[in-house]
DNA sequence: CATATGTCCTGAGAGC
DNA sequence: TGCTCTCAGGACATAT
């Protein structure tokens, strides 16, 4: 489940495509339901092909391919969508290809459960999507903010920072690791969070983001995640409290690690050494 | 307006 | 062994 860390290793192997020329568009047929692509096909390629990509970007959880021609190609993985130069898992999941001049060849977009998009969007339509749907990007944004943005909710911490209007870019797994370096509990309400509270999740998420940046991203027991060249990430290695319930705290040593469900959600943390009040 | 819940999707794993 | 069932959680639509 890509989230930021994820996105962010997929934008950074992407370099190798800045500078080449889209020279066809293939949506390879399969017996899955293909997934959502916008505009349709036809329109998608006629816009697409024999522009040249200026750049790759990230926001939040999206990679931003920008074109010569003011548009921008976005890839927003979601569950099990992957970025690829390399030869994907399989066949069966590949569900567009950009033939490429140039080194890099090709680039793939593969996704497993397919709820994934690819969606081709001039720059009005990017501005506005992200005005209406991001908040700031979560590896970026202040403290200041962080809590500007937040500290009004009612909502309990780790359900709001799930929430990409607010902020864009940390998902389930990474709420869980950030709220338990920052001491906080996951279950906290937002608007009773201290100041302090609040520095310490902003400094734990920097941390943590960075972090998990530095290891490319984490491939979950299931293996779906892989980076641009098809390789494992390396954080889920580090994981200090995802998917360990009953394991000892690596914090405090002492208490297991405990698993309960918010908005539909697991959520990972340890009972003794993350309070829901600062003192 | 803010917040909560339901929905999409596929494959892995559990249980019988 | 093979069937059925549950679960995983991205973002968005719909409900409260």
């Amino acid at each position: 489940m890509p989230e930021l860390p994820e996105v962010e290793t997929m934008r950074r192997g992407l370099a190798p495509v800045v500078g080449a020329a889209i020279q066809r568009v293939v949506r390879p047929c399969c017996r899955l339901r293909p997934i959502q692509l916008t505009p349709g096909l036809a329109a998608f390629r006629r816009r697409a092909v024999g522009r040249r990509i200026l750049a790759v970007d990230r926001l939040g959880k999206r990679v931003i391919v920008r074109l010569d021609s003011d548009d921008a190609i976005v890839l927003e993985p979601r569950m099990t969508g992957l970025a690829l130069l390399a030869d994907p898992p399989d066949e069966e999941h590949l569900r567009l290809v950009f033939e490429l001049s140039g080194t890099a060849r090709r680039l793939l977009f593969w996704d497993r459960r397919g709820l994934g998009s690819v969606r081709l969007l001039d720059r009005p339509q990017l501005e506005r999507a992200v005005a209406s749907r991001l908040g700031p990007d979560a590896l970026t944004v202040g403290v200041a903010e962080l809590r500007q943005r937040l500290a009004g909710s009612r909502r309990e911490i780790k359900v709001a920072l799930l929430d990409q209007r607010a902020l864009a870019g940390v998902g389930n797994l990474y709420a869980s690791e950030i709220l338990h370096l920052a001491g906080v509990h996951p279950q906290a309400r937002c608007n009773r969070l201290r100041p302090a509270q609040w520095s310490a999740i902003g400094a734990a998420m920097h941390e943590v983001l960075e972090l998990a940046i530095r290891y490319e991203g984490s491939t979950l027991s299931d293996g779906t995640y892989r980076n641009a060249l098809n390789q494992s990430g390396g954080y889920q290695n580090h994981h200090r409290v995802y998917d360990r319930a009953g394991e000892t705290c690596p914090r405090c040593l002492g208490a297991p690690i405990r698993r309960i469900v918010q908005a539909q959600r697991s959520t990972f943390f340890c009972p003794r050494c993350q309070t829901k009040r600062g003192r």
